[in-house]
This record gives C-alpha cells, structure tokens and sequence, in this order.
DNA sequence: TAATGTAGGCACTAAAAAGTAACAATTGGA
DNA sequence: TCCAATTGTTACTTTTTAGTGCCTACATTA
C-alpha cells in the first residue's frame, strides 16, 4: 500500500503532473470527445492524452463513454467524484488568472489566441 | 514571453512538480529553516528542495531569511503573495485527506508517521 | 475504387526531472 | 588538531515523462 507523508500527497498523485489539472479543467466546462480536446490543448500529444485520460478514469474522477460508431465517437466527462474537485480547480483557474495579470501588466497577448473547436 | 492556453497552466507553473505544493503546506503552517523541511519530507534530496525553494522565491511566493550564523541558519516562510495561495493549498490537503479515507477506508497506515522535527 | 475521419495501440527515441555523491565554508568544542 | 553542525554547490547518473512515426478498424462519401 503506498505511503504519504502528508495527505496531501494523495491529492497530487491524482491531479498531478503537466496535464490533468488542464484536462479536468476542461471537462469541468463541458463533456468532451477526444478530439475535441487534443483540439484544446495545443500542445499534447494524443498518447500523451490517452494516457492521463486513463489514469483519470482510473482515479474515478473521469468517465469515459464510448459510442458504437464508425468513425469512433470517445466522450469524457467527469464523475460525481470528479466534481468534487470543483473547488480546487475554479481555485487554480481564479490563482492563474491573477498571476498573468500580475506577472504581465502590459497584458500583451500572454495566451494563446483558442482555436475553433468543434 | 511565456505563453498559455489557458490561465491555469500559469498557475501550475508556480506550484506544479512533485514537491512544492508540499514545501507550501509546511510553510503555510509555520515558518521553517531548511533542516526542517527536510526532516518532514523524507523523500526529498538537498539538491531538490534548494532548487525548488529558489524557484518559489523566484515566483516570489516564499521568502528567505538569512541569519549571519555559524552554523548558518536560513529560515523559509510565506510571502503576502504566497498567502493568497492558501485556498489552493487547503482545498487540496483536504481533498487528499478524504480521498485517502476513501480509497483506503480499512485506514491501515497509509501516512507515514512523521518523525521529530526540532 | 479510394480517400476521409476518429480513437487508439506499439516500438522507439528524446528531453526533462530527479537522485547521488563528493566538496566547501565556518567556528565552537572535544 | 579534528570533528560536528548547517546550508548549499557541482558534476554526473538514473528515472520518469514526453514525443515521433507508423499501424488498425470500418462505414461514409466522393
């Protein structure tokens, strides 16, 4: 059984790293499928993405709904569990926001431009 | 200039990695000198958490005091800055904290016992 | 008939993050 | 004289994370 120092620890292994905190917040928004969201996040690859998928659905925080299509249609939403994050992320959202605007006052264009989506 | 997707991923630049939400939720509760920070996270190299107590003074998130000792003695604590971080670190200590007991709810020893700091 | 769109697997390579070990500096005390 | 205590640096190695390219499946559409 793993071990923490403190529970925080727990939280970390769940949401940690380059991508979920991003993904989530994306779901939070909205449900996703997966080209949507590859189409949100520039910068992942989509084994990159299927990965931290996974690991999020096997976290319980995700669900993962597939379509019997052709072509295939994946949608990610969260879970109830999932939902109960909500605090942390508008948090880090609201935190991020006001670090741009502090670390750049001149607000030149520090984010990216988002694509069309769907 | 950095550039970002979305303003979250700015706030995960401050506070991402492995260690520094838990160098900030020791220092959120009290002011610490090195050797203490390092006795409560076991895990941690002296190589990581001088790097990455630079980097959270970079963000000017932390503040280092320096005592003209011998043996020296450096002291680490929040900024004003830092303190408005404190809704993201107490959401996500309280989230670790239930999601340990829900992931483990025979509560055998999940947490490490911590040790003797001072 | 052949290309299109969607989700994802696999093998391999590259880059980033983290760990290891040795060394420095200073002064009080054994 | 030499060691202990505290914080930190540097060069090097290992581990983890991430990226690339190529392949599958199949109904629809051109």
């Amino acid at each position: 059984m793993k071990k923490y120092n403190i529970p925080v620890e727990a939280a970390l292994e769940v949401i940690g790293g380059k991508w979920k905190v991003v993904i989530l917040c994306h779901l939070i928004k909205e449900k996703r499928r997966t080209g949507e969201l590859k189409r949100l996040m520039p910068g992942i690859t989509q084994k990159m993405l299927t990965q931290q998928l996974r690991e999020l659905e096997e976290d319980g925080v995700i669900l993962r709904e597939v379509y019997n299509q052709v072509p295939p249609r994946v949608e990610y939403s969260l879970t109830k569990y999932g939902w109960s994050l909500k605090g942390i992320l508008d948090a880090l959202c609201a935190w991020g926001e006001q670090h741009i605007e502090k670390t750049y006052p001149e607000k030149d264009s520090v984010l990216v431009k988002p694509i069309e989506i769907k």
